[in-house]
DNA sequence: GATCCTCGAGTTCA
DNA sequence: CTCGAGGATC
C-alpha cells in the first residue's frame, strides 16, 4: 500500500466522521463527539489535504463553515458572512498570533479587546432605522435560519434601539446562551413535571432557539451578549472594537463586563489566566476567551484567511470533556460493605490530568445512563475534581453488549450482595470476614482524623492483612519492628528461596501465593497457612543500603504515638455505622468516658442532640458484638490510652427522667404524653416492669396502650433492655454530683461555617479554636448559620451566605476575634 | 407528614 | 464536593 492510498483513505474517513458530527451538531443539537476531538480531527484533515493537494476537493468539509441549515425555518442569507475563528490551545499559539500581527502592522503598542467566549449559539440581529427586523442563526456561515420570533422572546434583546445616532442598517452579532443557574432550575422543574431534560446549557440554548413554537421558546431562560457587528450602512461607528462595544451597550445591548482592553501577548495571556480562574464562578459556561485586534483599521489591514479573520483568535481552555471507552465496570467494597461500581476507562487526558477511573455512584445511576462495558462515553471533570461519566455515545456501542448488572456476590469475599428495602446502596453481607471491609476499616482507623497513624498507607495495610499479620485494628499495636522489616524485604525480594534461607524461615510451596505470601506463610497443617513469627536474625546482612529500616522505625513510632489519644478519636476510629466525626465528638462530650459508652443501653444515647433511634441502635448493636468489645479490650491492653475522659455533661441531668426513658425505648403506642403519664403514676422502672395491663388502665392509660406495653414487656429481650436502661439511668443520676458544668463561651449556641482557604491557619485548627469558644462548626450554610468565615477562593458557600444574607467574616476579623478571646495562634 | 438542615460515606489525583 | 438519609421542627 502506498503512502498516498493510506492518506486518501484517512481523508475519506475523516471527512465522513466530521460530516456526521457536524450534521448532528447543527441539525439535531446533539454532540456526538466533543469539541476538542472535532477540532483535532479537523486539523488532521486540513494537514493531510495541505500535504496532498491532489486529494483536496472544494466540497470537503474543511472548506465549509458549520453545517447546512435545517429546512424548518426560512433561510436567511447573511449580508456579511458569519465566519468562525481560528483556535489557539497554547501560549505559544497565542504568541504566534500576536507575532503575525506585529510583523505585518509594525506598530508600537498592539492593543487587543479580550472577551470571554460563551458556549452558546452565535446569532445575527438586524435593525433597520433602530427597529429589530430579523434575527438569524449562523448556519453554515453564509446562510442561516430565521429565528426572529424566538429571539423576540428574549428579554435582554432590544426591540427598538435606545439613545440615538444609530446607523440606518445595523447588524449586531452575539451569543445566545442559557445561564447556568437557570439551566439547573429549568431541569429541576422538567424532572419534577416530566418535561424534556436538557443535556447542558449550550444544547439547551440551541434547542430552545430552534423551537418552531415561540411560546415554547419563551419558557426557556435564554440570555444574550453582543460581541460584534455584521452589515452596517448609513452611519459611523467608533474606530475601535472596544469603543464599539461601549456604543452597543448605550444602544441597549447587553455587553459582558468581562471585556477588557489589554496590550500585547503578555496582556492576553494574563487575561486568559484571570478568566480561567474565575471560570467556575461565572454565571454562564465559557469554553475559552476571544482576542480581537482593537482598532478597526488594523483589522482591515490584516484581512482574512479562508474561513477566519487574521485579526482575531479564540484561545480555548483545556477540554473539560473527553471521549474514551469503558474497559470494565468493577465493584468496589467500602468500609461499610457498600458496593460501588467504578468504570475503568482507557486512560485519557481531561483538564490536565489523566483519568482512568470514574465512579458510577450506584446501580441506579448505571441504569439511568445505561453504561455498558465496551461503550464509548463522554467523561467530564466538572467544576470540582471528580471525574464522572456524562453520557454514552449510543452510535459507537459495539454489537452484543448487555446492560450492566450488580453482581450477586462480593468480588472479594464471595458473600452475597444485598440491598435493604428502600435503600439505594447494595452491600456485601460479609462484614468483617470480607477482606475488603477489613482493610477499609483498618485504613479508617489509621486515618488522620481517627487515630492518625502516619505512614500506614493502603498498600501496607493490604499486605499486612493478606499476610494474616493484622486481622483487626488491635493487631496494629502488637506489630514488631522485625515483622515490618521482613515484610518489606519480602515485598522487594526477587528470589524468595534465597530470602527465606537467609532469614531462616520456612517457605510455603510454590503456587501458594506471591513472593510475599510464600515468605510470610507457614504450614500449619489442616489449619491452612499462617503467618509465621518473623524476625531478622542477629547479624543479618542487609544487602541493600539502609533497607526499609527507616520506614519500619517511623511506622512503629507513629503507631506508638497514636496510643495516646482522645475519646472522640477512638470512638470515631472504631467505625461504628452512623458515627462519624461529629457524632463521636458529641458522644465524647456528653458521656465523657469509654466505659459508659461501651455499656450504655442504646435508648439512653438518644438524649444527645442529633442522635435519634437509628444512630442510637447502631451504637448499641456495635457494642453488643463480643468481637467488638474484645477489640476494645485488646486496644486498651496494648497500651491505647484515652487522655480526656471526664464526668458526664451536667446538661444530661435534666434529660434523664423516667418519662424520657419511656419515650426513648420506642414502645409501640407509648407516645410522649403516655410516657409522662406513666412516669407520674409509677416511681421507677421496677415498679412498671411486672405490672399488669389492668394496673396501667387504672393509672389512666388507654386499654390499647396498656396492652401494647404489656405485650412489649412480655418479650424477653425487651424486658432485659428495660431493666438495663432503668439501672443505667439510676446509675447516671447517682453520678450527678460529679457531672461537669460546661463553661460558657462567647460563641455559645452559634453556628459557624468555614469556606475558602485560610492563610494563617488550617481549617481543622480554626475549627478547634472556634469550638473552644462554644461555636458549632457546620459544613453547609443555611439560614440558621450565625456567620461564615470566608478565606481566599471561597466558592459556593460564600454565594449562599450572600444569598441568605448571612454575615460574612474575613480572615482578619476571625483572627482579631480569636485574639480577643484568648485563642490567638 | 412535610420540610429543612446536617451528618456520614464515598470518590479522584498529584 | 455531592448524594442520600437521619434528625429536628413545625
Amino acid at each position: 500500500m502506498t503512502a498516498n492510498t493510506t492518506a486518501s483513505q484517512r481523508i475519506a474517513e475523516l471527512r465522513q466522521q466530521l460530516a456526521e458530527a457536524s450534521r448532528a451538531y447543527h441539525e439535531r443539537d446533539e454532540q456526538i463527539i466533543p469539541d476538542i476531538d472535532y477540532d483535532r480531527l479537523m486539523r488532521e484533515l486540513q494537514a493531510l489535504e495541505a500535504a496532498h493537494p491532489e486529494l483536496d476537493s472544494t466540497d470537503s468539509i474543511s472548506h465549509q463553515v458549520g453545517g447546512k441549515p435545517s429546512s424548518r425555518f426560512a433561510e436567511v442569507t447573511h449580508a456579511v458572512p458569519m465566519l468562525s475563528l481560528g483556535n489557539a490551545f497554547s501560549d505559544e499559539e497565542v504568541r504566534d498570533f500576536v507575532r503575525r500581527i506585529d510583523e505585518r502592522l509594525r506598530r508600537p503598542h498592539l492593543m487587543f479587546s479580550a472577551e470571554p467566549k460563551l458556549d452558546g449559539l452565535a446569532i445575527n440581529l438586524r435593525y433597520e432605522n433602530g427597529v429589530f427586523v430579523q434575527g438569524a442563526t449562523r448556519g453554515d456561515g453564509a446562510t442561516g435560519e430565521d429565528v426572529s420570533a424566538n429571539l423576540r422572546q428574549i428579554k435582554v434583546i432590544p426591540h427598538t434601539l435606545e439613545g440615538q445616532g444609530w446607523p440606518e442598517v445595523l447588524e449586531v452579532r452575539g451569543e445566545v446562551y442559557m445561564p447556568r443557574a437557570d439551566f439547573e432550575r429549568y431541569n429541576e422543574h422538567a424532572r419534577l413535571h416530566g418535561g424534556k431534560v436538557l443535556a447542558n446549557p449550550r444544547n439547551g440554548a440551541a434547542g430552545s432557539l430552534r423551537q418552531l413554537d415561540p411560546k415554547v421558546s419563551a419558557q426557556r431562560p435564554l440570555s444574550f451578549y453582543a460581541y460584534g457587528l455584521g452589515e452596517v450602512r448609513g452611519g459611523e461607528l467608533p474606530p475601535t472594537h472596544s469603543a464599539t462595544l461601549a456604543q452597543l451597550a448605550r444602544w441597549g445591548f447587553p455587553v459582558s463586563d468581562l471585556c477588557q482592553v489589554v496590550e500585547g501577548a503578555d496582556g492576553l495571556l494574563a487575561y486568559y489566566r484571570d478568566i480561567g480562574e474565575r471560570r467556575d464562578s461565572l454565571a454562564f459556561d465559557i469554553d475559552g476567551v476571544v482576542y480581537k485586534l482593537d482598532d478597526r483599521e488594523g483589522q482591515q489591514e490584516m484581512g482574512f484567511v479562508a474561513r477566519a479573520p487574521r485579526w482575531a483568535i479564540a484561545h480555548k481552555f483545556p477540554a473539560q470533556e473527553q471521549t474514551t471507552t469503558v474497559e470494565a465496570i468493577e465493584v468496589q467494597i467500602g468500609r461499610t460493605g457498600a458496593a460501588t461500581p467504578v468504570a475503568r476507562l482507557k486512560p485519557v487526558h481531561v483538564a490536565g490530568v489523566v483519568v482512568t477511573n470514574a465512579t458510577l455512584h450506584n446501580a441506579d445511576q448505571i441504569a439511568r445512563l445505561d453504561v455498558r462495558v465496551g461503550d464509548t462515553v463522554i467523561v467530564r471533570r466538572a467544576g470540582d475534581v471528580i471525574p464522572e461519566v456524562v453520557s454514552v455515545i449510543a452510535d459507537r456501542r459495539p454489537e452484543g453488549t448487555q446492560p450492566w448488572q450488580m453482581p450477586h456476590t462480593c468480588p472479594v469475599c464471595g458473600s452475597e450482595i444485598v440491598r435493604e428495602e428502600g435503600e439505594a446502596v447494595w452491600r456485601c453481607s460479609g462484614e468483617l470476614s470480607c477482606p475488603a471491609q477489613r482493610k477499609e476499616s483498618i485504613a479508617h482507623f489509621a486515618s488522620r482524623k481517627a487515630m492518625d497513624i502516619d505512614g500506614l498507607g493502603d498498600k501496607y495495610i493490604e499486605t499486612l492483612v493478606d499476610a494474616g499479620i493484622v486481622r483487626g485494628v488491635a493487631d496494629l499495636y502488637a506489630l514488631q519492628r522485625d515483622q515490618l522489616l521482613v515484610l518489606k524485604l519480602a515485598l522487594d525480594a526477587a528470589d524468595p528461596e534465597a530470602l527465606a534461607s537467609q532469614l531462616g524461615l520456612h517457605l510455603a510451596p510454590e503456587g501458594s501465593g506471591d513472593t510475599l505470601n510464600r515468605v510470610l506463610k507457614l504450614d500449619a497443617g489442616d489449619a491452612g497457612w499462617r503467618a509465621q513469627s518473623l524476625s531478622v536474625p542477629a547479624g543479618f546482612q542487609w544487602n541493600t543500603k539502609k533497607i526499609a529500616t527507616k520506614w519500619a522505625d517511623n511506622l512503629i513510632a507513629a503507631i506508638d504515638s497514636s496510643r495516646s489519644t482522645t475519646l472522640e478519636r477512638l470512638l470515631f476510629a472504631l467505625g461504628i455505622e452512623h458515627v462519624g466525626e461529629s457524632t463521636a465528638k458529641a458522644l465524647s462530650q456528653w458521656f465523657g468516658d469509654l466505659e459508659l459508652v461501651r455499656h450504655l443501653p442504646w435508648p439512653l444515647f438518644k438524649r444527645v442532640p442529633d442522635i435519634g433511634g437509628e444512630v442510637a441502635r447502631s451504637i448499641g448493636h456495635f457494642m453488643a458484638q463480643p468481637g467488638n468489645q474484645q477489640a476494645i479490650d485488646d486496644l486498651l491492653a496494648r497500651g491505647v490510652q484515652i487522655n480526656d475522659q471526664h464526668a458526664p455533661n451536667a446538661r444530661l441531668r435534666g434529660e434523664l427522667t423516667l418519662a424520657t426513658l419511656l419515650q426513648d425505648l420506642e414502645i409501640p403506642k407509648v407516645t410522649p404524653v403516655r410516657a409522662r403519664q406513666l412516669a407520674e403514676a409509677f416511681p421507677s422502672v421496677e415498679a412498671i416492669r411486672d405490672e399488669s395491663a389492668h394496673t396501667f388502665v387504672t393509672a389512666g392509660l388507654p386499654a390499647d396502650t396498656a396492652n401494647a406495653l404489656v405485650a412489649w414487656l412480655d418479650v424477653d429481650a425487651n424486658a432485659a433492655l428495660f431493666s438495663a436502661a432503668g439501672a443505667a439511668l439510676q446509675q447516671l443520676l447517682v453520678r450527678t454530683p460529679e457531672m461537669q458544668e460546661q463553661a460558657a463561651g462567647p460563641l455559645d449556641g452559634q453556628t459557624v461555617v468555614l469556606t475558602g482557604t485560610l492563610a494563617q491557619m488550617n481549617r481543622d485548627d480554626a475549627k478547634a479554636r472556634l469550638e473552644a469558644l462554644g461555636a458549632k462548626v457546620a459544613g453547609s450554610v443555611s439560614k440558621k448559620t450565625s456567620f461564615v468565615v470566608a478565606g481566599s477562593e471561597a466558592g459556593s458557600k460564600l454565594d449562599k451566605a450572600n444569598e441568605l444574607g448571612v454575615e460574612v467574616w474575613d480572615e482578619a476579623r476571625l483572627l482579631a476575634f480569636l485574639a480577643d478571646n484568648g485563642q490567638a495562634s
